[in-house]
DNA sequence: ACGTACGGGACCCCCCGTTAAT
DNA sequence: ATTAACGGGGGGTCCCGTACGT
């Protein structure tokens, strides 16, 4: 009794597999994925490097599984911004911005484990590489077709192209975080941000203020 | 004979330096930083891993020269944009554009060494995050000088702050790097750079034209 | 097949760990501690280096298991002389040369693992020395409480102290297993030892025939 | 000009050894053999590698030169106790170990060049076992001789081998060196030396002191 | 006599992954 | 599900020694 209880700690399988993916954003977001070791991640989640192999076929495995989680936990983030289908897609973009500054205040710096991830391992790692570019899609995409309906609902300043609008904004926000962190200056992203908020303002006849308030 | 045959390089140790940093930032915008050893560093540059310690104290120290390195070779590149220093400044800020345009159609993917060691280093390694962050404010503070300049010549549609303009922009040119690296689209560099273009001349009331007017 | 042939060893920790340590004390006696490497120990024992660093987290930490290994297998020798608590002190003591005599009549030159890293380590490892202080004290004590217990039982010749007496012969001991070494001469130990049974029983004024007779 | 002078240093090649040989003792004395690097060496001495090994075919050859002058140097020292060959054997005997004791009043700790080596290397290199042994037994000789001229003089206690007592009385004082290293107590080399001489004494029938008197 | 560039090698440490057992 | 023992295989560092100028 005693003994089998001790044995296996939880068998909770999913909270285990849960705790290293875990561990492995907290150590990767660090370290970067070369300079995270596995024993790291068993250290951090409280376990054993044999039990680590049971739960991730390989260290890329888990690198995998880990932006993977935080692309999911991402695309919930920005959901709050959308979740109103009927609302005003400047509204909902504004909202969205506001989550990101909102992202930016917490403790830990601002830092984003696909960036990371990618700009790492990109060049070396096709996997890796194709899956950063689906996460950093999936959010494109929701701003995108943002976009595309405020262009229906109003008025241009000047014609623009949704597509390229939203990949510049998904730019800014990674070039900043990371320009950020180097920097030490999580009020740079803040800034960046509201240029960019008053930048896609500027595409549109007419300000969001003004036509609420006319 | 046989021991005398396997001779010493060629005795020039400046140009041995200059092939390990080489083979360094070759090496590093690849995999990062930590995935690149130093016998991949040493064969790339024809040296044997006995001799790389006498020119580097360390791996660290030569990721540090080959920033370094980098953000010189940068300054360099730039400067050819205001070595006019009578030219209009918006003027010499389209070129710089075109520099960087220019830098994203080389055969190599485009990349920034100071960003990748920034993303990978800045949490572990306070040396190398100073060191990029320098590198990435020689850069800003040029185009923030040139934004300054500009607002004294000419007329401005809104007001607006340099530095914060300024930083953005590096944060977009670092962070369309990262994303097109990711997308495998280099052409999305040059979309995000002329979308910057645009937005900084729209900062501005008149437009260039005006400026040989007057 | 051929991989499964590569079978692990015999999952025998503990036989490993002692393996390691035996090898390391052959080793560390033989050739010092800075000479004696890792893989050394290793190939003795039979075991792989990647291997090793389960057992002991360093290098450090096996010379200091070695020692240790060493200090209580000295302790287990010395303790057959005192076995009989109520023996005449002398007689114990005497005893406790022959063990040493016997010692020198091994193959092997007569070395002791305590004195060899006392002597390349004491004044760069100051766990180590401690650690050897502490061996060279226990075997000391034992012989100071001969003495004392000699002094209590018997007239002496002339008043000594114990405890500087103690410290004497174990110098003796360890100068006589130094000088042998360079001499070839395990017989220049016995000699010495012999001198110091002499000495030791001068102290006390009765001989020890005497003792019986009372 | 300048230029040659700067790059020859000293011109006096004797010179150079011989801090190149202090060097290494200091050095080895702390870390011992194997422990100390050519590197450390020359830079104690305040020269390069490439200079070294014009004085030393090798790091085996300054070991060799560095316990052979201390050797030589050992003996310059004693031999202010024999200076007058007519003195009395006890007293010189006596001076002698008066000078051992000042050896141990100096700042650093009370090391022999010799015993270092010896205990090190009197297995794996016969060469340096060999002038260790060397170096022993000429001081023993001097011992020797003056306690066989003594007992030529004097009447003794109880018939003795001087060269047993001599070879006795050299392994107290390796043997008090190295115990004192790792106690860190000085006390006890003068405590043993103390010892070493009221036996000397003892074995002759007269004291000292008496005789003197007498 | 002395310095610099360099070669070859190996040392300590550690890392990822596997196997057998519980 | 979880663990400990273990295997290969580098990784960074450094070490001894040499070749070659000056």
């Amino acid at each position: 009794m005693s003994k089998t209880a001790k044995r296996q700690r939880l068998r909770q399988p999913v909270a285990t597999r849960d705790a290293l993916i875990a561990a492995a954003q907290r150590l990767m977001l660090q370290q970067g994925y070369a300079a995270t070791t596995v024993d790291q991640m068993c250290a951090e989640a409280g376990l054993t490097k044999g039990s680590f192999f049971h739960h991730f076929v390989s260290k890329e495995a888990i690198g995998r599984a880990a932006v993977d989680a935080w692309g999911a936990m991402g695309t919930r983030l920005y959901a709050q911004a959308w979740s109103d289908p009927d609302a005003d897609p400047l509204d909902q973009f504004d909202r969205m911005l506001d989550i990101m500054i909102g992202f930016t205040k917490r403790e830990e710096p601002c830092i984003c484990m696909v960036g990371m991830m990618a700009q790492e391992l990109a060049l070396t790692n096709a996997g890796m590489r194709d899956a950063c570019a689906d996460h950093l899609s999936v959010w494109t995409q929701s701003v995108v077709r943002l976009l595309i309906e405020a262009k229906r609902r109003r008025r241009i300043a000047a014609d623009f192209s949704p597509a390229r609008v939203g990949w510049l904004l998904n730019s800014i926000w990674q070039g900043s975080m990371l320009v950020a962190k180097v920097r030490r200056s999580p009020a740079m992203i803040v800034s960046n941000l509201e240029l960019a908020r008053t930048y896609v303002h500027s595409l549109f006849a007419a300000t969001r203020t003004r036509k609420t308030a006319s």
